[in-house]
DNA sequence: GTGAAAGCGCTAACAC
DNA sequence: GTGTTAGCGCTTTCAC
């Protein structure tokens, strides 16, 4: 049957395009094995032959079918991103967490730049689970969480993955990138103490991802060193603005410490807040800090002190490492990036 | 062969999963046809055959592959998105426009709300084209602009798309949705000369998107009504707030407006630097205002009034659109959803 | 009402 | 060196 242009393409949407291997080998006078190796640089080709088929491919504007190829189990040229902290929060745009929407962005234009695709995937564990996803390449996970589900899933199902945040309870895996929290974590609590904060209270996150752990172990860990009683105040990461205002009236309550170093820039703009409003002066009687810039910082007044992610660098880091998986090869791995500090006016004395 | 559980994932990558069609048509004691029949509802099976193997289906965990299927002419339950705007200023994350962000934070979760996953494309003209591309069921083009390559190609290759924003010189093409710009662009210039504004500058983008050329006719139309001189400054969009602070120096030089409108808030915010440096007090001497809300004008000081986008209700039409299109029905477009204008200091008096 | 069989476009053994 | 052939997992005629 059908002896003109062959293929999905042909009969079944456009008018154009859906030029198959077949119709390649058909032109180029080979079979279509000739056209398969030729084009993917295997088997064993006389040089000339290969050339010639490259040729009349190219004039044809052939190019390999992506469902049939990775059908043969070659792979997809697309890999997945899996925001877990989102997945938590239950909204994929919370306003004023740009965080994710700069990261989304940087490993879009970084897959695109090594020829990769990237697909936004929601909670895998949870249905519906989108058709493609156990077809892809790989995976990012951004901040998993302890003994987190998709993780475990795509372990299960053997599907490569690295993830944005070590992995906390799974010390032998190695396939991650982070900015180094510890040392992000100890230029914050370095600069408070420059501006003489003594007594500095630390509002951390309830997610257990990497981040949320590593900070809370360098706050303790500077705690003990100088011999300070730590403060933790957990809150929930989903409460916002609105939870950090809260906060502030029972860290008031509670004694008003030299500084307040809030896990989330919403947290941070929440506590400045209600500490404004309680009479707490920023940065005159107390300061504020955060360990992950974002709008809410920026834009509070006064602008609050933060860490700034290193997205361009971590996503390279993970790109690179998830490549080296796919290929089959063993990554160099971990990788530790740099986040820089913002000093603003919320720290400023 | 292979008589445990066969297929791809079963040899080829994992421990679990890879459960085909066979294993379920197998341990159902019945073809694999009945499987295919009884889960896509096609055939004509017994309520009890078909009750069955979904059963047996459900128990084994069982997912078709969506390769296999897409091969087989289905859909891939995957859509693409391309940002043409971003395409063109050659950056996926130019630093403040987090319009774009945002779009693609919102596109994916109301994607992925309906069932489909998202899947960023860059431009599908340029080489390396992602492998996936011509696969995918339909495409999400933002911003297209007079004879766009990309909308040309998705047309030649009979793959069904939307575009954000109408693309301009295509009268005929309706299934588009965005914003009213039109509206839009009455709405702040009428806001402007309640100010007291009578000489209003425009300066559009070089994009030649029905964003640009709508505020620019609404704004020529507004002239015409009034009897007032069009002021238009052209400005690339790549060229970003430094562009901005340049133009003012010749906004300046052929005096002083009532009000300057920008349709990037990086203009914007660099027209707004530009008069300032230049001794021209914002909202003092001058009002600055913006069609496209950014960080750039709400962290400027003053914070320039802006055009705030709906990202939820666009994205939400025009998957509407898309959804139809897939599924072979005449959709109900055009669509136009409604922006908010968010007056700011930059304007008021 | 049910199932055998023919592919979708491609890759990879394995002959020639 | 080159081509034949057997599938990948699925959908879909078309016999039974």
């Amino acid at each position: 049957m059908r002896e003109t242009v062959s293929g999905r393409a042909g009969g079944w949407r456009g008018t154009d395009a859906g030029i198959t291997i077949k119709d390649v080998a058909r032109r180029a006078g080979v079979s279509i094995t000739a056209v398969s190796h030729a084009l993917n640089g295997k088997g064993t080709l006389s040089a000339a032959t290969r050339a010639h088929i490259r040729a009349v491919a190219d004039e044809m504007g052939y190019e390999a079918d992506a469902l049939a190829r990775g059908l043969r189990r070659s792979t997809m040229g697309a890999v997945g991103l899996v925001l877990r902290s989102l997945d938590a929060l239950g909204d994929y745009t919370p306003a004023g967490v740009d965080a994710f929407e700069r990261f989304v962005g940087v490993a879009a234009s970084q897959s695109l730049a090594r020829g990769l695709s990237l697909m936004l995937v929601p909670d895998l564990t949870r249905p519906p689970v989108p058709p493609l996803a156990f077809s892809l390449d790989g995976y990012i996970v951004t901040d998993p969480h302890r003994d987190d589900p998709v993780v475990a899933l795509l372990e299960k199902r053997g599907i490569p993955y690295v993830t944005y945040g070590r992995p906390p309870g799974r010390p032998d895996f190695r396939h991650w990138a982070a900015e180094d929290d510890a040392a992000s974590a100890r230029l914050v609590l370095a600069h408070l103490e420059a501006a003489g904060a003594r007594d500095i209270a630390l509002v951390p996150g309830t997610d257990a991802n990497a981040w949320n752990l590593d900070y809370r172990q360098a706050y303790l860990d500077r705690c003990a060193e100088r011999g300070a009683a730590p403060r933790i105040y957990e809150l929930p990461e989903r409460t916002g603005v609105e939870g950090g205002a809260a906060l502030a009236g029972r860290i008031v309550a509670e004694g008003v410490p030299d500084a307040v170093l809030c896990l989330t820039g919403r947290h941070a703009a929440g506590v400045q807040q209600g500490l404004t409003a309680r009479g707490i002066g920023v940065p005159g009687r107390t300061l504020v800090a955060t360990a992950s810039d974002s709008e809410h910082a920026r834009t509070s007044r006064p602008a609050i002190s933060a860490v700034e992610l290193n997205p361009v660098d971590s996503v390279g880091a993970l790109l690179d490492i998830l490549q080296a998986l796919i290929a089959g090869e063993e990554p160099d791995s971990p990788r530790l990036t740099r986040a820089r500090f913002r000093a603003r006016a919320s720290t400023r004395r």
